[in-house]
DNA sequence: CTGGGATGTGCTTACGTATTCACATCGAGC
DNA sequence: GCTCGATGTGAATACGTAAGCACATCCCAG
């Protein structure tokens, strides 16, 4: 009878134990207000005697909820690791959970979908630009799951939408650079598989262009830190020199300023460099990477809302929300 | 009759539009082989027409597997991103799932077991060494629940075991920094509250001594590269600078580099710096840190064959694997 | 032509819980 | 003393699947 019995322990036998029926342990454990306070006492001396611990599993089947939140996300990316990180305690904090789906490449975005349907998530955040949009679709029709695009431009008008506001953000970076001066930029990005960057490039290009500054583009061929160090030898070789170099993310930004100080350049000195998304890395003093900082949390906590929030509001809510200009040393002119 | 019928779709369904019997459903999707061709055929064709997916929460609860494992690690460590990355990576080739518990503090980690619990999971990975011994008992009585310690040397003898061997990769980096003709050293560290820092200090200042070299230690108070930045300030103040600097993990050493470089000094010029685990970033060209690369991918399949192989081996397994140093340019004498 | 293994399918039950319905009990109000 | 509402509990069922068992069919060796 000691606690430590290793069979399984169910409802009936803690019933059992305690002379009630199993639909009174049920009661106990998940509307414990209907039952007589004398009984709920008996019954969770009973269950905490048979070390009785109750099945997610088959509540679940029942109750047609999982309380578990999928993540479909790129699988080596500083930025996601961040969201992650702040989704999960966010879920936790709610007593939910999150199954995670990194992906490498998209074939394996769609056996992630799969997987999605067969657990009948509560909900899905979705981060990836590769998924065709007819597994959207498939997505969007699955009952009670409800599936939010997280910074996926790409995804506007197929599914709800959460996001930092990219446009501002690179004008705004854009309008600090020119306030330092510079009189030539470029841009080194992604577009071609980022919908961010695009919306990025665009923005920060405008900016530039309100002051006469063209700014041309050049890809990264990559989202990593190893992108960015190989197209700093882009930068490099180039006719001519810019004044800064925008990055489309900080890591490409970070990689950017080791590739251009291996290659001899001083940053800020010879160059001003600026990233995007606010990474704790690049507020290592090694760097202190002038950025947009997303505001994580918000951004988050807008993504649970749309899941969770019972009233379905009005078909495909978009919302975006402002990130922070992060003023660093790579765009500090005077120490170089 | 068209696949986009919202309304959620059982095997019964599908066996009635194929004209077959649900086991038969059943069967074609959990043992294809024992269903003829032409049967088998028919019944994929009615599943598509419905948009039928199978019930992976009915399934567990008749097949007592979930197919998830649980993974119990710190919310915000570099490293563990990597090993998560390389667990989720496997887990998904195998068509597992991670269900990830990230905690910030020991509350949360006892909330999280609870919910492992709940959930049935096929396996779990802990990395706490905050759980306290009575609840990691309580883990190994589970039924069908095999949990495993991942680097966290306290749980010997309490749980099935798998790391790096700290012991030997910290005596490999003390003779590497040696070999480079220091005559101090410092171990920067938190052994307060990281086992395995107790064991690479330990290890480190053994091989010290075997050359005559005496190795005090700081206490960083944390694991993070802030904690290494401000722990930089306890070297630059102290009375006798060392020649060397031993991070009791990158993330530590990362933050130590920047500290000392804030402060003036040069690395590797005034001082050698090691760190532990091989991050991504301790190869960045800012810092191309010297380091013990953990073998993640080898220590990760370790771990799941512990969880999922039959052979329940005899007791306790314990696996240490060796690591690798990685000669960076922070112990690089010569270009100072 | 018959016996018997192989193959394919259906019937039935069990997994562990949440919830509906019915019923018993009790206290209060006239 | 009787009715009525409120409260607490039990019996029964459904959630969707997997798998043991029974049974029908078929092919081939004898």
């Amino acid at each position: 009878m000691r606690g430590d019995s290793a069979a399984r322990v169910t409802s009936h036998d803690v019933a059992a134990e305690a002379g009630v029926s199993q639909a009174t342990v049920a009661r106990v454990f998940s509307a414990p207000d209907k039952v007589a306070l004398a009984t709920r006492e008996r019954v969770r001396e009973a269950a905490a005697r048979l070390g009785y611990v109750p099945n997610a599993i088959a509540r679940s089947l029942k109750s047609q909820r999982t309380d578990i939140v999928g993540a479909v996300v790129p699988a080596k990316s500083e930025y996601w690791q961040d969201v992650l990180t702040a989704l999960s305690r966010r879920l936790a904090e709610q007593g939910k959970q999150l199954l995670l789906f990194p992906f490498a490449d998209a074939d394996h975005v769609e056996e992630a979908l799969d997987s999605v349907e067969q657990y009948r998530l509560d909900g899905l955040v979705l981060a990836s630009s590769t998924i065709r949009p007819e597994h959207l679709v498939r997505m969007m029709r699955r009952p009670n799951l409800r599936a939010v695009a997280f910074n996926q431009p790409a995804a506007s008008g197929l599914l709800p939408l959460v996001m930092v506001d990219n446009d501002a953000g690179a004008r705004d970076l854009a309008e600090h650079v020119v306030a330092q001066g510079i009189g030539t930029a470029t841009f080194v990005g992604t577009i071609a598989s980022a919908s961010t960057d695009q919306i990025r490039y665009r923005g920060a290009a405008s900016a530039l262009a309100d002051h006469g500054i063209a700014c041309p583009y050049v890809e990264a061929g990559g989202f990593s830190y190893d992108a960015g160090y190989k197209a700093a030898a882009l930068i490099l070789d180039g006719a001519d020199r810019p004044d800064a170099v925008m990055g489309g993310s900080d890591e490409v930004a970070l990689g950017l300023i080791d590739g251009l100080r291996t290659g001899g350049l001083n940053v800020p000195g010879d160059l001003l460099v600026t990233g995007f998304d606010g990474l704790p890395q690049a507020s290592w003093a090694g760097y202190d990477l002038t950025t947009l900082v997303q505001p994580i949390d918000v951004l988050v906590d807008a993504t649970l809302a749309i899941i969770f929030d019972d009233a379905r509001d009005a078909a495909q809510p978009e919302r975006i929300v402002p990130g922070t200009l992060r003023e660093g040393k790579t765009t500090r002119r005077g120490n170089g």
